[in-house]
RNA sequence: UGCGGGGUGGAGCAGAGGCAGCUCGCCAGGCUCAUAACCUGGAGGUCAGAGGUUCGAAUCCUCUCCCCGCUACCA
């Protein structure tokens, strides 16, 4: 049966580059799941896009003295680029600064508000007189109450590391002109987490437990304690209050940000032509919505999101009362990649940069790394010398080396076609089964998101194989029996076809190379382009998925005999040890 | 402070009551079609520490130490 899988990503601030941490903690598993999902035929719309809004943008727009519209295009336009190169396949990636986010924002919180899970309070809070404005905490510097540190900000302490609130710095002043700052009332919409708690509880009580531990035991315990929290601010970026007479204020992005997943759908609806068809994702119940996120991120998703479509009463834009909103299926988070035992930082500039690491190495070499390491349960670690290492015997060694071997051997002694085979013998039998078993292995290892396993499980029948021509030697068996060898090699190009389909969701690019070595045409998967959308006042780039001429999908190898072979090359290339040196003194003389 | 996750051979990870497993590295052997690649065998761990439950504990319970995240204005 056809399934609905909607795949989504955190949205990430539109501050700086995308680092390997990103990759591997997020995007990276979620394509490797979208990818499998088309393989198997399901239909698959995977989300994202840029987060325009958030203080980090505004920080880095004063810094620069430029206009935060201009910060977030300008890394949103790289975002598309890394997504191209590393092959991020998203259906679509757009950012929050459309007139479609703003509506659909605005509907959400019109609609909480009318169900009464909105409600206005009054706050203290900082006010410059200079600049006219209330300030954001991180735009207030004072004294440490702990410390004594001068330069603490209104959230935190960067020298004691103490969480602060700005009331509690002595002689607070605005970061930015040092203006003299005085306390005013200031009121606010909060989001009644508290009145929503026992419906998101018992939401999480409700066949959760496949989740992983790190997200489940968090958020049944976080649930626990549930408080109204302010979901509007005094700035003047991000999304208008759609109500009269609150023009100083906006949208705070926690709220607003997750509202993306249910625009961008609807965005790509339009796009498509069918503005209903984001529905099959969102109201059909059996549809799965499965969201990829790093550890800090998990509250948003598995609390705050299902709390407000829950406020919205789960009806926006239907009117069928027999059905509701779906909540997500699974928040798949993971926990941190480290870089050689530090953390990454975009701030200090302490990251591999994706688009960097890809100028020198090949996506699927990345990829495959990237994914192998990644902290599915624990934080781990990114080292180049063990992305150097695990490419030249794993990838290179076992698959490249395997794939290498025998489509040379074939197109050199069998006149560059697929051998006709004699009868299968119990060893040929034997590997063709076992390859075959390991569709259903894989595939459900990717269903439950166990994707290092996954990626583990193909790579150990690409070492069956080997262990199989071991036993067959059809370069030995070839100088007396053609005949004999010619079976074995069928087999084996067999294995190696079966084994691309296999590895291609962790390897989409080598796979479309054998693909075509092998001697098919068409893809295996779609393309992502680049498209510029205008609406009504303004105009945004996005990244669509096209799949035309698409041949992929996730079943053994039904290779045809006689198939003319193409002249293969390798598809990995063999690392130079040295180059893990040259690799660590320029992140550490880029972080300097 | 509180809450959650994690701590397993040299490295990276799996296992969640029943002889401690995988990939890589290391050592020895085999093979030569192949990117010095492939295959076989071997060495290497008191599962962070202490106590407890059990016929039996990496696994369950208690305490301690260490790392990471959250702790509500860093989404």
């Amino acid at each position: 049966m056809t399934e609905n899988i909607l795949v989504c990503t955190a949205w990430p601030y539109a501050n700086g580059d995308q680092h390997v941490g990103h990759m591997a903690g997020s995007l990276i598993p979620a394509d490797i799941f979208a990818r499998y999902h088309r393989l198997k035929g399901n239909r698959v719309l995977m989300v994202s896009g840029s987060d325009a809004h958030g203080t980090p943008i505004t920080v880095k727009a004063d810094a620069e003295g430029v206009s935060p519209r201009d910060i977030f295009e300008r890394y949103h336009q790289r975002f598309l680029d890394t997504f191209i190169s590393i092959g991020i396949s998203y259906d679509l990636f757009t950012h929050t600064d459309t007139e479609n986010h703003y509506r659909v924002a605005q509907d959400i919180f019109a609609a909480c508000l009318n169900n009464g899970y909105i409600y206005k309070a009054a706050q203290q809070q900082f006010y410059s007189a200079a600049q006219r404005r209330f300030l954001p905490d991180r735009y207030i510097e004072g004294t440490c109450p702990k410390c004594g540190y001068d330069s603490a900000r209104g959230d935190q302490c960067d020298n004691c590391k103490t969480l602060l609130e700005p009331t509690e710095l002595i002689n607070p002043h605005a970061k930015e002109d040092s203006s003299t700052l005085e306390l005013r009332e200031t009121e606010h919409f909060f989001l009644d987490l508290a009145a929503l708690k026992d419906e998101i509880a018992a939401y999480l009580n409700e066949g959760k437990d496949f989740w992983r531990p790190n997200v489940i035991n968090f958020s049944r315990n976080y649930v626990k304690d549930l408080r109204g929290r302010p979901i509007t601010r005094d700035i003047n970026w991000g999304i208008p209050i759609p109500l009269e007479g609150y023009d100083s204020k906006r949208l705070y992005v926690w709220f607003e940000a997750v509202i993306g997943y249910l625009s961008a759908s609807i965005e790509w609806a339009v796009k498509e032509g069918e503005p209903e068809k984001w529905k099959d994702w969102w109201y059909q119940p059996q549809a799965k919505t499965i969201y990829f996120m790093g550890k800090d991120n998990i509250p948003f998703h598995s609390i705050i999101w299902p709390g407000e479509l829950i406020a919205t009463g789960r009806s926006l834009y239907n009117d069928n009362p027999e059905q509701k909103m779906n909540l997500p299926y699974n928040v798949a988070s993971n926990e941190y990649l480290t870089m050689t035992g530090s953390k990454i930082s975009t701030s200090r500039n302490f990251a591999i940069w994706t688009l960097d690491i890809l100028e020198r190495f090949d996506p699927d070499a990345v990829r495959y790394y990237l994914n192998a390491v990644a902290p599915e349960t624990r934080d781990t670690d990114f080292t180049f010398e063990d992305f150097i290492t695990r490419n030249n015997n794993e990838l290179v060694a076992t698959w490249g080396n395997l794939v290498n071997r025998m489509l040379g051997f074939a197109y050199k002694r069998f006149d560059a076609q697929v051998p006709q085979p004699g009868e299968l013998d119990e060893l040929d039998r034997e590997i063709i089964a076992k390859i075959e078993t390991g569709f259903n292995e894989a595939g459900q290892l990717i269903e439950a998101v166990k994707l290092k396993a996954a990626q583990q499980a193909v790579m150990k029948l690409a070492q069956a194989a080997n262990v199989y021509l071991d036993r067959k030697e059809p370069w030995k068996v070839f100088k007396n029996d053609k005949e004999a060898a010619a079976t074995t090699v069928y087999v084996i190009l067999r294995v190696i076809d079966s084994l691309k389909i296999l590895f291609s969701p962790f390897l989409p690019f080598t796979g479309q190379q054998l693909h075509q070595y092998l001697g098919y045409s068409g893809k295996l998967f779609g393309q992502s382009c680049k498209e510029e959308c205008s609406e009504g006042e303004r105009s945004h780039s996005v990244l669509r998925y096209r799949a035309e001429n698409v041949v992929g999908r996730w079943k053994a190898s039904q290779l045809p005999a006689g198939q003319t072979l193409q002249k293969p090359a390798t598809l990995f290339k063999k690392l130079d040890e040295e180059l893990a040196e040259a690799e660590l003194s320029r992140l550490l003389g880029d972080s300097s």
